[in-house]
DNA sequence: CGGTTTTGACCGGCGC
DNA sequence: GCGCCGGTCAAAACCG
């Protein structure tokens, strides 16, 4: 744990180091750009007046890659000089860490540079520790300064936030990990197709609700609103959902602390582990899996122009976003381009660095999931995911090709920068929240027995599978939805190929958590790398 | 029989 | 005040 602690330390004021470079080459960077703005505004304003709107960007990122400083630069050239969208990438490929509930804007000023360079600083960040994410509403919008963490409910007579999903999905609802009861349906205003009204019925007196509708321009696209907070334990693939709304949430009532209240919709390209996270259980069905690859930076929106807030995670695109961040980074670290990376893929480092079987205590703990159905709320679950009753040897074939593919893959590149980016991430606050709000959804009070963590996981991801056997020869969870309808939630996508090659390391955000939660409770200390020490203090 | 879905009725907010 | 609209209620139907 010394060494641990001394090799932090190290890599903390390394970072501190790179941030202030960084920072002092951004703020050189800026007054370039200042200039060059100044003859585009003259040439090229004509002709993209859009490009040159800063665009709010929110960033709830783990984005990592090149340190070149010059490189870097120049992406900020080009994205400030093209998007905003590109911006954001360039904020994540600087070989800084962040993941927070950042919303930055375009940097047209030297107060949004700094803002924009802080943010990305894991040394300020740790510095300011939980201050308040500063967000910066377009230059048209009237800035204010954030007075503190007031709530959007603080503002007036605003209603619940949601968080509204927009996924492709051919079956009639998403399945969520969350059990709901349609309470009402209702014809829109402007879309043929009915709303339906749902309330969670997990807990008799949960507040949560969801309207389901497809989109008027496109069928195919389903739209999920959710609204209210879980008062329940949740399965663990309804606690990823919780906790990404949560954050979504968290990222409007910030950005709304900060902004005037006025009416507001700004296109938000957002490179997020919420978007992440909802691919990771939401869109990840088999038959996406087989598809082209649909990781993608969603274009999500914040609107707190009507009475109910929402945060819009557009999730729909078609074409492999190569402009984004995590797009770039999932390829690169889960190496499956052709596939949808479902999920997050940031490798811990604990597992990247794991012997090959050191994850099997893990995975025998996954096999215990044979023997969940030991309590009432899990069984509950269980009628609820058995409800189809087999599982496809198709998606078991195409699962396996997935995890082949990720086998064959090499990330060795990678490892580096992902036990930096572990590290980082752990210490990041903002992570450590969203992790620790995932846990505490998954655990229930927070006290929960093995039986409530294996429900959890069984519950949400599997139906009658073979653990044992299926979690060896492909240790994918996924989950069938109800009723055979809905998309599969395979949040869990544990693309742990790291099982048979030590530089695979395919775990995803909560199931990160999942299996530091897991490893600890089995004493498999395997997981528990000096990297992923921060986590463990979670 | 209990839980879920359907569907028309009802209610409140909002704009005209 | 009226109508529209979104959202909810609740009885009946449905389902396993």
């Amino acid at each position: 744990m010394d060494e641990v602690k001394g090799e932090n330390e190290r890599l903390k004021l390394l970072l501190a180091r790179i941030a202030k470079d960084y920072q002092t080459l951004q703020m050189h960077f800026f007054d370039i750009l200042q200039q060059e703005k100044t003859r585009y505004t003259d040439t090229a304003s004509s002709n993209q007046p859009k490009d040159q709107e800063p665009e709010v960007l929110i960033s709830l990122s783990l984005g990592i890659t090149s340190i070149d400083q010059e490189v870097g630069k120049d992406e900020k050239k080009n994205s400030n000089l093209s998007n905003g969208r590109l911006e954001n990438e360039k904020l994540s490929s600087t070989g800084e860490l962040s993941l927070g509930l950042d919303c930055i804007s375009e940097p047209s000023s030297t107060e949004n540079m700094r803002n924009a360079s802080s943010k990305n600083s894991i040394a300020q960040e740790l510095k300011e520790d939980q201050q308040p994410t500063e967000i910066w509403p377009p230059n048209k919008l009237l800035k204010t300064v954030r007075s503190g963490d007031d709530e959007v409910l603080e503002q007036g007579p605003l209603k619940k936030t949601r968080v509204s999903v927009r996924a492709r999905c051919d079956t009639p609802t998403l399945n969520d990990g969350c059990q709901w009861r349609k309470y009402g349906q209702k014809i829109a205003k402007g879309n043929p197709c009915p709303r339906g009204y749902y309330r969670c019925t997990v807990s008799p007196s949960c507040p949560v609700r969801k309207q389901v509708q497809r989109c008027a321009d496109d069928m195919s696209i389903l739209i999920t609103t959710y609204e209210g907070t879980h008062d329940h334990p949740l399965p663990i693939s309804a606690a990823a959902m919780a906790s990404t709304t949560s954050a979504a949430v968290s990222m409007l009532q910030s950005r709304s602390s900060s902004s005037t209240g006025i009416g507001i919709s700004a296109s938000v390209p957002i490179s997020s582990s919420i978007a992440t996270n909802l691919h990771g259980f939401n869109f990840s069905t088999l038959s996406q899996t087989s598809r082209p690859p649909q990781f993608y930076i969603p274009n999500s929106s914040i609107s707190t122009s009507n009475s109910h807030p929402t945060v819009t995670l557009d999730l729909t695109s078609t074409a492999p976003s190569t402009s984004s961040p995590l797009g770039r980074f999932s390829s690169s670290f889960s190496s499956t381009p052709r596939y949808s990376a479902t999920c997050l893929n940031f490798s811990s480092s604990s597992s990247a660095s794991l012997e090959p079987n050191a994850l099997q205590p893990f995975w025998h703990g996954y096999t215990g999931y044979n023997n969940y159905g030991t309590s009432a709320y899990n069984q509950n679950h269980i009628g609820y995911l058995n409800s189809t009753g087999k599982q496809p040897a198709l998606q078991e074939h195409l699962f396996q090709t997935y995890m082949n593919m990720n086998q064959n893959t090499s990330q060795q590149p990678f490892k580096e920068t992902i036990e930096a980016a572990t590290k980082a991430i752990a210490s990041n606050p903002n992570f450590q929240s969203v992790v620790a709000a995932a846990l505490t959804s998954y655990t229930g009070d927070g006290g929960g027995n093995s039986g409530d963590q294996n429900q959890g996981v069984g519950n949400s991801s599997c139906q009658k599978m073979n653990w044992d056997e299926s979690l060896r020869a492909n240790p994918l969870i996924y989950q069938s939805s109800q009723n055979g309808i809905g998309c599969g939630s395979s949040f869990l996508n544990i693309k742990s190929s790291s099982l048979n090659s030590p530089q695979q390391s395919g775990l995803t955000l909560f199931p990160t958590s999942l299996q530091l939660s897991a490893a600890t409770k089995s004493s498999a200390a395997s997981a528990a790398s000096a990297d992923n020490s921060d986590l463990l203090k979670l």
